[in-house]
DNA sequence: ATGAAAGCGCTAACAT
DNA sequence: ATGTTAGCGCTTTCAT
């Protein structure tokens, strides 16, 4: 039914709609802004100026004045990564339920980038920034978004223990129920894979993995496999240590593709999963968990995860009251059908 | 080396460096812009107010003066696909090249919601905008892009052949050669798998694959099976389909998980791909190209239709000339191991 | 309940 | 070469 309004080119300020309905261009922001002191006759006129230009209001101009942007920006080392293209997805959503629009960019790994992006979020005057930090939430870019006064929340990549700003899943928790799994079933023999060299959180990650390993298995051999840049080497770099006679009876990835290519080898020769070859992921794929057997890896719910950043973020946007703490989000193991006892173990007790 | 500047709380304006350097707001304005008329002396003295300061323009303010943004939007239909994620983090790039951000921002396959975005980037005066649309070209979303000054390109997602702003991957090249290796390996029944409704793009891409085939190889039996919501139903569907006397020969699929789910049930009934079933996908998949055998499957070069659509945008953003055609890009396919003649059969001639 | 007026920080036309 | 000035479109006191 709505007509088309508007043939000219130039959209309607606030002065048209005010001379349009008669008033003044005050009366007109306070409808605008649903203020109860208007008289309601009023209020009508001023809606009908409204619709029959098709004013919407400037927020360039509205946010100039009022010095802070309804906005909230997010910085993810890149997009490509279903992993963050996922929060950003939830968190455009979370923002959005607010009133709030969603800046999103990447760093692309590179922490000069990071820094670059943490001042355009403070020239744009963002109400708050989420940081996914490239390498932790020391950095520059970190340090210059805590200077601010915009809010801000560090995410996933982070260390904690100190500002009480970082959200992050509990990973160690994770890693954790892991590793008992592992020491409850008696690997003796592991391979840890590593993911790309430019991504310090799952490496720190890792270290921390292969520390527990150790720990908790005593005299456990446990392999690191730091993925090369290639895919060809990184499969060279598998089958060679699948070849050897010491080979592991479990590997643990933080790396999509080294999964992939374990099970290509695995196939290769004639290996079973998990009966050969026990197998689980740090990094939670689709794919992993709808073939067979379903691979079992660690399982992030990254909506209640964008609710409670939200959440975290709008607090200090209104409040300014910083949350004490650094909040860890647990997350769900599924083990899949890919672990076992290795081959000639017996289960201990 | 550098000190830090700014302990103030607030962030300095052009008044104030055009006091601490001790000339006008218009002299700071021209040195920030490069303009070459003036004294040299003076472009000192100002770029020494703006270190000792920290300044850094307000685009907010500058934009609004202006009254456009050197920012332009995309609007995609989902982050969590990884292929527009990719087309969003290259896209960032190629804009940054040239000066501009851009503001990414996801439609969820709504139409309601791509007419919402469109009107926001008008809203934010952004120079131009890029859609990929839910359903095609034509939905309201796009007429607004139309109908505004804003640049606008629609990609992807698109019918093309009217207004000449489209820019498509040449998939009906892509289905031309991969129908022809399909009559040349003998194939005569097969399937198509269509993924999620919520995407018109690709379902209208499967009819055009199905009529290609139909037209290709006489008394072809091609079922088509549309993805249902469940990985469990459509688990089942294609059990059913692999079960029957006359089942298909040749899988292609426009969806990531039916090409899992085929794989898992090959495996299960001992198949051998491409022996006993070939496939090939329309979707390019990271792992597909990674496991053993290859899975054949398009490929897009992404990065070079970021430069291509940017380029063509800009091109409208500084010449307001229209490209009066629209661009069909180039699409590879890769083959890989999973496409053979189907058993019993001989290659003809 | 309403409107006049003072900016927010910048650009650009125009004088000088 | 430089400065003055008039806005961009809005919000927000502050009178009335």
């Amino acid at each position: 039914m709505a007509a088309e309004k508007k043939t000219s080119g130039v959209r309607p300020s606030i002065h048209s709609v005010a001379a349009y309905a008669g008033v003044s261009i005050a009366t007109v922001s306070k409808v605008m802004h649903g203020d109860k002191t208007v008289r309601p006759e009023n209020v009508v006129s001023v809606q009908n100026a409204i619709e029959a230009l098709g004013y919407r209001i400037n927020p360039l101009a509205a946010d100039l004045r009022r010095g802070r942007r309804k906005l909230v920006g997010i910085i993810v080392p890149s997009f490509d990564d279903p992993y963050y293209a996922s929060f950003v997805g939830a968190l455009e959503r979370q923002a959005e339920r607010r009133g709030y629009a969603l800046a999103a960019t990447s760093s692309r790994d590179s922490e000069k980038r990071e820094l670059e992006l943490a001042k355009r979020m403070e020239d744009w005057r963002v109400s708050g920034v989420i940081l996914v930090p490239v390498k932790d939430e020391n950095g520059q870019g970190a340090r210059v978004l805590k200077a601010s006064e915009m809010a801000a929340v560090f995410i996933d990549n982070v260390i904690g223990g100190t500002g009480g700003e970082t959200i992050a899943f509990d990973y160690r928790a994770a890693i954790r129920d892991v590793v008992a799994q592992t020491a409850r079933l008696g690997h003796q023999r592991m391979l840890v894979a590593v993911p790309d060299v430019r991504r310090p959180g799952p490496t720190r990650l890792a270290s921390h993995l292969v520390a527990s390993l150790k720990a908790a298995v005593p005299g456990a051999a446990v392999q690191v496999l730091s993925t090369p840049t290639s895919r060809e080497k990184l499969a060279e770099a598998l089958a060679e240590i699948f070849g050897s006679a010491e080979r592991p009876t479990l590997v643990l990835s933080f790396s999509e593709v080294a999964v992939t290519l374990t099970l290509n080898i695995a196939r290769r020769l004639d290996w079973n999963v998990p009966e050969d070859l026990s197998l689980f992921s740090f990094k939670p794929v689709e794919w992993m968990r709808a073939i067979e057997p379903a691979i079992g890896s660690v399982q992030l719910p990254i909506d209640g995860a964008a609710v409670t950043i939200m959440d975290t973020i709008f607090q200090k946007i209104d409040n300014k009251a910083a949350a004490a703490h650094d909040q860890l989000l647990p997350c769900k193991i599924d083990f899949g059908q890919s672990m076992t006892t290795p081959r000639g173990q017996e289960l201990s007790r």
